[in-house]
DNA sequence: TCCTTGTGTGGTTGACCACTCACATAGAAG
DNA sequence: CTTCTATGTGAGTGGTCAACCACACAAGGA
């Protein structure tokens, strides 16, 4: 299947870029273990082998995508930091709040975020990551926002019953149940 | 090893429940897709040809185990709100949340709630599992409890974050940041 | 023009996976 | 003893996976 177009050559850190921003939608679905690294290969339009070309093993994809997720998060913190900027804690934890459910209405970066967790238990690159991750994202809501170690606390908390509720779709039962678990989360 | 009981009760649902028993501990690690027949098979000490005697696939073999879970769960829950029974909904709730963290001071248990939640989301019959024993969990807590929905919605706020900091060994890590999310967390 | 370097793929490999089947063995009943 | 049934396994099957390798092609410089 010749090309007769001709062919548009990109530079290696571009298509790691792309790769890396097309395998969260395929590491979403089903995590770590899940997926194949032919899906990551097939949602960056790219062969499997290079792939492996780009990255030099699953694991480390894997990583780098996890880190990759943690920087948009926290990039979304700062600017709501920034929205809200001198507010009280409270306010400025609101507006954070806020800004994670409008990143996260797209649900694939919270799944990722979900299925790091689950790889975290085994594998010590992903848990380095996560650890990492979650270390950054704390000490930077502490510090934006003022607020005491019991409202940072509650802001995590509060972040993982969100993924809670969407990993098995409460959203879309419509029970005392998950009213009683999604009462006051936002999403859009 | 006569059983005098009426013998219709065959070995082989004594052997499902040991399977289910110790599938937990294989499942923990790894989850649903990172874990495979025979390492279940192993860990039950029977053949891996034996497991698909007793479940008719991977998937149920996983839901079962899952759902076991969740009934230990909530039996803990149960014998911790009759310990209490009466007092205030935060005495119970209190009582609740620490007979759960003696539950889960055996990590694997609460593992399995994690990988559950990682399958639920491309596993339609995992992520019916899972709503079920939220739904039950939830509502046994609500109303054992008496308290309103935000405390309901607090106590599994909690427990989630219980989940996070398990899964990435934060509770190895001394830092801040570790310390403002396990901040008031029992463990045992 | 040739040579070198970087981008990209087809084809393969060996290990491992979920799942199956023919068969073994033990105990109870006749 | 024979037969029947339930428990249990060894030895596969077809398929899929992560990872590898030989090779093709594109672009730029001399």
């Amino acid at each position: 299947m010749k090309n007769e177009r001709p062919r548009r050559l990109s530079t290696a850190e571009e298509r790691r870029e792309t790769v890396l921003r097309t395998a969260i939608g395929a590491f979403a679905a089903r995590g770590y273990w899940g997926t194949t690294t032919t899906e990551v290969a097939k949602a960056a339009g790219i062969s499997q082998a290079y792939v492996y070309r780009l990255f030099p093993s699953k694991e480390l994809l894997f990583t780098a995508v996890v880190e990759h997720c943690f920087v948009q998060v926290r990039a979304a913190l700062e600017s709501a930091a920034a929205g809200a900027g001198g507010g009280s804690p409270e306010a400025v934890l609101e507006g954070m709040g806020d800004a994670y459910a409008r990143l996260i209405s797209d649900n694939d970066l919270m799944l990722i975020q979900l299925h790091a967790q689950a790889a975290a238990v085994s594998e010590p690159a992903v848990r380095e990551a996560v650890r990492q991750g979650y270390a950054r994202l704390v000490e930077y809501v502490r510090g934006a926002s003022g607020g005491t170690d019991e409202q940072v606390q509650e802001f995590f908390a509060r972040g993982m019953l969100c993924h809670l509720i969407v990993s098995m779709g409460a959203d879309e039962v419509d029970a005392p149940w998950t009213r009683t678990l999604a009462a006051g989360i936002r999403h859009y």
